[in-house]
DNA sequence: ATCACTAAGTTAATCGATTAACTTATCATT
DNA sequence: AATGATAAGTTAATCGATTAACTTAGTGAT
């Protein structure tokens, strides 16, 4: 449904006002109105005063793009997102924008933000995009490896990596400790009394595949970073591990990050009889439910269920979801400050931050 | 938990080649180079050849301050929401912010986030930020009148509303069609057999209140387009007059925007004993249908259920909850068309786009 | 041969703010 | 009184790309 109507003529085209304009009202030079308005040089209070007088009046504002020509920075923050169609993450990423926003405009920045759809070459793409625009770039990568990432960007720029991190990155990250939240949760669900407890996530990175049926206890304590849905997994491993109970690889299943997908593979969970699935992302976790609501199971009486990241509909269908709750706004707001500080102080030490999880038990294990 | 590692010291700071660079060395002067860029005067092919090689070879970027600068286009849209913390529209706006991204990424242009939360004022402050740095902005708007937003416009960019309209604009949007949506919503739960139908909404625009009471058939066809909520409660009241039922002040109760406030209201409503709730908002739905599954009451048997925006959740929550669904990318999308066109054709008409919802019948009427 | 016109490039002014280097006045010290 | 130091402002170069105005060579018509 599209009207169309006159309108737009009137612009009351009021022609932009300079710092020209603004030192000539008020008798100063533009060196001295710059002083005022960065106050990085003294400038008496009489003038001081004359002069915001006038930006007032003048209802100035400073043009962005000859301050960052001329001062090299762009007061700019990218953030690059890494969504694809029907992903639940949206709302996980989403507050993570929050985080960040909130961080940025406190000081002054702004954030542009794109999506690299989980994309590598997309990916590449929007950081090259990025090198003149930005001072610093928060980024959730999908390249599995740091070097093609390395090679795009003209260190014209900070970064800082949040959710992920890809192999031979060792600068800033913000990371959540999966580990941690995945073992708790295994070891609660073994606690209960389950014994045959299902693992269902979406793929690990390509890089981290060959390692999946390695069940090993040191890589707990001293593991590389890489991919979230390799933590969870290898926290199952040594959650069981810990717990005297064997791995059973059948009950492992990795498939699409879809509702689909969940669907599908707690149906084959289930048809081998485990008593409890741990779920490591959110849009598996709803399709799960669907086929166990369809085949009227009873939760946990039945099955019980643990699933990652909550959303806001966990608590709102019965029993009550349990579920490990990652923190994104606080990842958006740590990943903001390690930015910043980056840029105030770019030789300062790199931060490598891991932020807890919460674990919601409710009622459905 | 926070680690710190050194790192950094190697940048191999590749200082940034800049347009003269390019120039030398394909042996040409640096405005040919830019018609090569910019496709805006012949070159021959020769000489085209020569600097797009040069071009590749040294990984040539614009700087974007510098064109901005110059040609007074920032090729950037800022993109203003409204979400105050614990909102699930959220996700509604985070669609939106995808479609408006992939249109604009596929013609060259950037998108600035901010977050007004739902404060008139911040929405002021942003805009002005907004000022120098956006060729156009796509607002959700937060204040009820356009003249206190367009005092603070420069006019140095163009503007497309969507989602909400403020008193007094006229220039270009994209909304959805609440009215139709909200109008069949309600006409279904009377075709199933509902006759005591409560609406739960949040607060209508102040604006807009004093008509509240008034059932006005003339109002729905041609109305001003102010507030969705307000769209919303037209469509209820003209739905029940035509179909002959009384229209109950009781049954309409209005509130904040949160699950405690669904979860209070739904159960207010219900002790006046109506039979079937529309409810006009998501986060308000998800309250009122955990009050509902703790009093044990069955959907739709003792009470029938529609609510506004699809979330993931509405399909598996048992039984699945019927809902009306708002286009969220494509409203991104036709607004990032929109101001597009703005920016090509300043004087070109303005459009007026209402998107139709979509009504998903489940099992909850 | 002359003139008009076009085609293909170049020169240099320009956008608006920042900032290093400079001026001038004022004041304290010896 | 001479010197140096400091305070408060100003001048003018500069960031890097765009683009109006200009040059120069080549073509074709008369």
């Amino acid at each position: 449904m599209i009207q169309q109507t006159k309108f737009g003529e009137k612009m009351k085209s009021m022609k932009k006002v300079r710092i020209k304009d603004v030192a000539e009202k008020a008798e100063v030079s533009t060196a001295t109105v710059s002083h005022v308005i960065n106050g990085n040089k003294y400038v008496s209070e009489k003038i001081k005063s004359k002069v915001n007088k006038v930006l007032k009046e003048l209802n100035y504002q400073p043009n962005s793009a000859a301050r960052s020509l001329r001062s090299t920075k762009t007061n700019t923050i990218g953030f690059i997102i890494p969504i694809n169609s029907e992903d639940t993450a949206k709302s996980f990423f989403m507050s993570i924008a929050e985080g960040i926003e909130e961080k940025l405009t406190s000081r002054g920045y702004n954030l542009i933000l794109s999506n690299s759809k989980e994309d590598p070459e997309q990916e590449l793409n929007l950081i090259k995009m990025f090198n003149t625009k930005v001072d610093g770039l928060i980024l959730a990568p999908t390249n599995e490896n740091f070097k093609s990432i390395n090679e795009t960007i003209n260190h014209n720029f900070q970064i800082v990596m949040i959710d992920r991190l890809p192999i031979g990155y060792k600068g800033d990250y913000v990371l959540v400790d999966n580990f941690q939240g995945t073992y708790d949760g295994i070891n609660e669900l073994i606690k209960s009394g389950f014994k045959k407890i299902g693992f269902l996530s979406s793929g690990l990175g390509i890089t981290t595949f060959n390692d999946k049926f390695e069940v090993n206890k040191e890589l707990s304590n001293n593991r590389i970073y890489v991919n979230p849905n390799n933590e969870r997994f290898q926290a199952y491993k040594v959650a069981l591990s810990d717990n005297n109970i064997s791995f059973n690889p059948d009950y492992v299943l990795f498939g699409e990050s879809s509702f689909q997908a969940g669907y599908d593979l707690a149906k084959q969970l289930i048809s081998k009889e485990v008593d409890a699935i741990f779920i490591a992302n959110n849009i598996m976790t709803m399709g799960s439910i669907k086929f166990i609501q369809e085949q009227k199971l009873k939760i946990p009486d039945d099955i019980g269920i643990i699933g990652y990241d909550n959303s806001d509909w966990t608590e709102i269908i019965s029993p009550p979801l349990s579920a490990i709750k990652q923190p994104a706004f606080e990842i958006g707001v740590q990943a903001a400050e390690l930015i910043l500080n980056k840029i105030q102080n770019p030789t300062s030490d790199c931060q490598h931050i891991k932020l807890k999880t919460e674990n919601l038990k409710r009622s459905s294990y």
